[in-house]
DNA sequence: GGCGTCGCGTGACGGACGTCACCGCTCCTG
DNA sequence: CAGGAGCGGTGACGTCCGTCACGCGACGCC
């Protein structure tokens, strides 16, 4: 899940505490990683605070990014529903709060509970839409357009108004934001270069701020 | 729904059969379409016979194909699980045997039989993976190697054995296959040329006989 | 406070692919 | 059978982006 829909999350804090699931709390480091592809998936992980990145390495070495979870997003369901391995590596992006179900107990949990398997389902279609539209957009436009895009994404979801701007703190770096539109890091800087040569954001260390978001959204759909 | 792994499909037409179904059957002619992006969702299409193409189209014209529906699969689900509008188009390959369930149906079928909806859990699980491995697949390797990917897997789940080759017969034009592997027509042709050149494959109107599956398979994973 | 590391910015160069344009063939239709 | 449409194959040309290489400032650890 990392498109501009997020109807919404899988289940909150709140709620798993008001189901009894025999979850262990656990927390994780920045940076630390809760799994890796190719492991057998026996356990479900609900983050219920700090952001998880999902990715992938192709053989090459460059990563590509798949999603990024928040509070309320699930974490290798996918292993725990169909019984196959990992097809992807989570790596907490912050400090992780955060809820491990071994997968027999999460999918007894959700066989048991109709509501909450709806609630999945809902969950799993907006992540299949999600992929698709991911599709779409790296075939959309050149590296400026997407590197826009995505910006004017992020600053939808989680930007904080600061004056005449909208401040964006990175939780990633920009190799990150590479993986995510499909380029190399150096393509995305030289396109933030040219974002920022016409005025419409500023760059600094982990932090965007976009000056001009009516401008960024006219560029990140416009051919050229 | 496209890539290697295709698990298993949805329900089978027996199994329809089995259940009572408010399922009203029907037929598509080939290249007829059975709903349009931005259309809203109020049925679920199962396919029982011939192939569905799914894609979507670019603001520039270009394709994309986001999966091929076999019989088994199920077409439009995505709308009937979270009410939001069709996110693609999709159309008929080949003269199509079909049940269509209007979405309140196949929503209470599914509430109603837990069996049966673990299985959809399952297929979207699927549909999530192809997705992710068709992000990762994009990125990896020229041109040439993403076309003797998509040749390998053909192959093996729809190849006919014909003397020393293995013949795969494409229900889609160059250009479908081109919007496969996301490029366009012009360069999936002199991919094949290349491939052809190499003696690996011969090409014809709607047919590719593939005559040395190690060498392509080898090609398909190789940086150059 | 020094020094290593990390994140960011840029330059040069080459190649793969998109775009445009045209040609030939097969199949279908009137 | 003539004509046309659909599909496939190529050539020329431009360009965007990947690769390699380096410099520079900010943080962090000892």
């Amino acid at each position: 899940m990392t498109g501009t829909g997020r109807p919404h999350g899988f289940l909150t804090g709140d709620e798993w505490r008001t189901l009894e699931v025999a979850g262990r709390p656990r927390r994780y480091r920045a940076r630390q990683r809760l799994f890796r592809e190719g492991e057998p998936g026996d356990h479900v992980i609900a983050v219920l605070g700090g952001r998880v990145k999902v990715s992938v390495q192709t053989r090459s070495g460059r990563e590509i990014l798949l999603a990024i979870k928040e509070p309320g997003d699930l974490v290798g369901e996918l292993s725990a529903i169909d019984g196959r391995p990992r097809s992807a590596t989570a790596i907490a992006l912050e400090p992780v709060d955060a809820l491990v179900v071994t997968a027999p107990a999460f999918v007894e949990f959700v066989e048991g509970h109709p509501r909450i398997a709806v609630r999945l389902l809902r969950a799993l279609a907006a992540q299949i839409r999600d992929a698709d539209r991911r599709s779409v957009d790296r075939d959309t436009g050149d590296i400026t357009c997407r590197v826009a895009r995505r910006l004017v994404d992020l600053a939808e979801r989680l930007g904080e108004h600061r004056g005449s701007g909208v401040e964006v703190t990175l939780v990633l770096g920009q190799d990150d934001l590479a993986a995510w539109v499909g380029a190399t890091r150096e393509a995305t800087s030289r396109a933030l270069g040219r974002l920022r040569a016409e005025g419409w954001l500023t760059t600094a260390r982990q932090r965007i701020v976009l000056t001009d978001l009516p401008a960024l959204r006219r560029r990140a759909s416009e051919p050229a």
